[in-house]
DNA sequence: CGTTTTTGACCCGCGC
DNA sequence: GCGCGGGTCAAAAACG
């Protein structure tokens, strides 16, 4: 899918875009909800029933197109950007540490402040975060930590919630948990399930601040697939995942399903005030999120599936 | 019965 | 050297 294949994903977390996905998912989900309440509102004769489908179809291909059209477009765009950026990095080497220092003091704004404003940070090895200025000093560990990817992530969940989960996506095995000093809420320590070959580990705290946000530290990055995109043959979570979306084993865009139940789209296209929540709230472009619907339905794989699902529920409702 | 979570013990770096 | 605090280990318990 060329949405994949943004450079969008190199600098941000892969994270964001496992987010979107997420959504994407909620928003077909909603498409194939969508297709049967059509359906069942009907209950006039089957043919005035299919017509109906066949409008709604026809008015679902044009939009397509015309999202289809703006997807090529904002590719363009972005491409043309991204080029630029590069020129003008290249004859301004020192762009780069202007760039990283001032990523620097927004992470530090970020976890200090607002508590409402719910970021992702995903730090490389040129901007490291306010845990590596504490904890690396030796040269031997700044080594390991320049390698280890650092990088903060802000859940928005009900403060009556005492679970330290952080549902995103990937598999974690719970190996300790502490009360720190400065925060009277317990520290959960996770591994990736797919250690010790995958050594990502994350830290997950309520804020001290605001004890309905969540913050999950990660540490490294994952050096397999995200569970959604692994092939089926693949463990336990996929079986977890089929458990919540039994109908759209062939779609890839399947992690959690909590995440997804109460999702909400804005038109601010600003990727710095996106919301994450746990509880599932999250603020994503909308035009990107339609975008990304619109590429994939153009995926004949998918499609295929998704008439599938879509055929195999009308069946099961008659 | 295998896997995951819990939790007290232990380790280690840091500051005094 | 000692105490403190964060991070990890590992045995036991819980779970599916």
């Amino acid at each position: 899918m060329k949405e994949l294949d943004l450079d969008l994903c190199e600098n941000n977390s892969h994270r964001v875009i496992n987010n979107y996905f997420l959504v994407l998912y909620f928003q077909i989900n909603g498409m194939e909800n969508n297709f049967f309440s059509l359906g069942m509102r009907s209950s006039s004769p089957k043919e005035e029933s299919s017509g109906a489908l066949v409008e709604e179809l026809k008015r679902v291909s044009a939009e397509n197109k015309k999202l289809t059209g703006m997807l090529t477009e904002m590719c363009e765009n972005y491409n043309t950007l991204r080029n630029n950026l590069m020129e003008y990095m290249k004859k301004n080497p020192e762009t780069k540490e202007v760039i990283s220092s001032s990523k620097k003091r927004k992470s530090d704004e970020i976890s200090t402040s607002n508590n409402n404003l719910i970021g992702v940070n995903g730090n490389n090895s040129e901007s490291s975060s306010s845990d590596e200025d504490q904890s690396c000093k030796k040269p031997r560990e700044l080594e390991t930590c320049i390698k280890a990817k650092v990088s903060r992530v802000y859940f928005k969940t009900e403060a009556s919630d005492s679970s330290l989960i952080v549902k995103d996506g990937y598999q974690w095995r719970k190996y300790g948990q502490k009360v720190t000093r400065d925060n009277p809420s317990p520290r959960a320590y996770f591994k990736c399930s797919f250690a010790p070959s995958c050594a990502v580990k994350k830290k997950v705290q309520r804020s001290v601040d605001d004890p309905s946000v969540t913050v999950a530290t990660y540490e490294g990055e994952h050096n397999h697939p995200h569970p959604s995109q692994m092939e089926p043959t693949n463990n336990r979570c996929r079986n977890q995942m089929n458990s919540v979306a039994p109908s759209s084993a062939a779609a890839p865009s399947t992690v959690t399903l909590d995440w997804t139940k109460k999702t909400k789209c804005s038109n601010d296209s600003s990727y710095k005030n996106r919301m994450i929540n746990s509880d599932s709230k999250m603020e994503i472009p909308q035009i990107l999120v339609e975008q990304m619907a619109s590429s994939l339905t153009k995926d004949v794989k998918f499609r295929a599936a998704l008439a599938a699902a879509i055929s195999g529920q009308m069946l099961h409702q008659n």
